[in-house]
DNA sequence: CGCTACCAAGCAAGCGCTTGGTTTGTAAAG
DNA sequence: CTTTACAAACCAAGCGCTTGCTTGGTAGCG
């Protein structure tokens, strides 16, 4: 019970109540919406109720606000996944908490960044393909580990790479339906997807 | 072995060699791999070959183009669909069938145009939009049905909903992995899959 | 003759981004 | 308390370019 509910709207690194933050929540709200292609900079500065023009003080270009807010997303879910399993020693519990922290941030406070990740990606130069893919690399990297640990347990038959990327589909299709104020919680659908992995389905 | 591989060009109804087939199907691929809004007239009409102004004479608007590649696929997969499990009766045999139905539509021949299905959803106008979901839903009936008659048998406990999603999850996301020059077959991912829903995993 | 398919040229609108100048907040100097 | 200094934040205007699409006319074929 570190940090009690009463958190500050700082959900994502650079993305608190300046105006580059609020600019950066903004953008991801419409990228998500509408898409990177088709939202203009002139719907981000309305938005946020500057000119157009006013934008280039604080990014060089309209696509270095989409890799501003790749990068951040990437990096808090990267720390996220991180705390999520820190201290806990049993993999099938490490699983757990991974699928759940991952649910958290495609359904959760993080979704419409998470949803520009996947949908918007192409829309990267090659340049911050590269550096997006990097910082990608670490956040599987913590997936691997878990899946193998499970594995060397016994608990796991499946090929781990293709058990990670059934997961991915799993949790990032979510995206598209969950209800967060329907009946089905985070913590259900986390149980649900993990019995998937390794329940046995049978009793 | 009923159709030997010299299967004609006509995959998907109206995606012939005709000027009109030739022009949906670069188009179909172009989208995919640039995005629609990215993709210009001028790219299109290249890649077939004629002027830009041409395209006009064959279509009245750009988005009638990507609506015209999408309901083509979906009542194409949707018959796809059918036909794998016409005549089968056991409803896990059903059920393997419409994954591997779905597989090949995803990663297999109509793989550029399903994946401009997905991404490139929000591109369409809303009119267009729910003429689509229309056709989905009649897609979607099918799975429904086979889960039902799954459940009913007792091999499926959990919710035919759910369920649903997150092997639409699965199959969708093979699209960004599924490497078909690799080892792993789509008669295999079928039964990975297969497994993640009914299967005993023990043993 | 008529129809399909096409070309050549270009228009109006919208795009990302630039430019030169103005406001606003902050803090030390007088 | 006022003045001066300065940088961050912003405005107003618009430039150059690309976009989807239009128009008027033509080649080829049955």
């Amino acid at each position: 019970m570190v940090q009690v509910s009463t958190q500050p709207q700082q959900i994502v690194n650079g993305m608190d109540d300046s105006p580059r933050g609020k600019l950066l929540s903004a953008a991801a709200r419409l990228f998500r919406d509408q898409g990177f292609d088709r939202t203009t900079v002139r719907d981000i500065a309305r938005e946020v109720g500057i000119q157009s023009g006013s934008l280039f003080h604080h990014f060089p270009t309209k696509e270095d606000i989409l890799f501003t807010v790749m990068v951040e997303v990437i990096r808090f879910n990267t720390e996220r996944l991180r705390a999520a399993i820190a201290g806990k020693s049993d993999p099938a519990e490490q699983l757990r908490a991974l699928i759940r922290a991952e649910l958290q941030a495609i359904i959760g406070d993080t979704r419409e960044a998470m949803s520009v990740l996947v949908y918007e990606w192409r829309c990267l130069t090659p340049a911050h393909q590269q550096e997006t893919l990097a910082l990608r690399a670490i956040y599987e990297q913590l997936w691997m580990d878990a899946l193998e640990a499970l594995r060397s347990t016994g608990r796991l038959q499946a090929d781990a790479f293709i058990t990670r990327r059934l997961i991915t589909g799993m949790t990032s299709w979510s995206s598209n339906w969950f209800d967060a104020h329907g009946s089905l919680t985070i913590d259900q659908l986390t149980d649900i997807i993990l019995d998937r992995v390794i329940g046995e389905h049978g009793a």
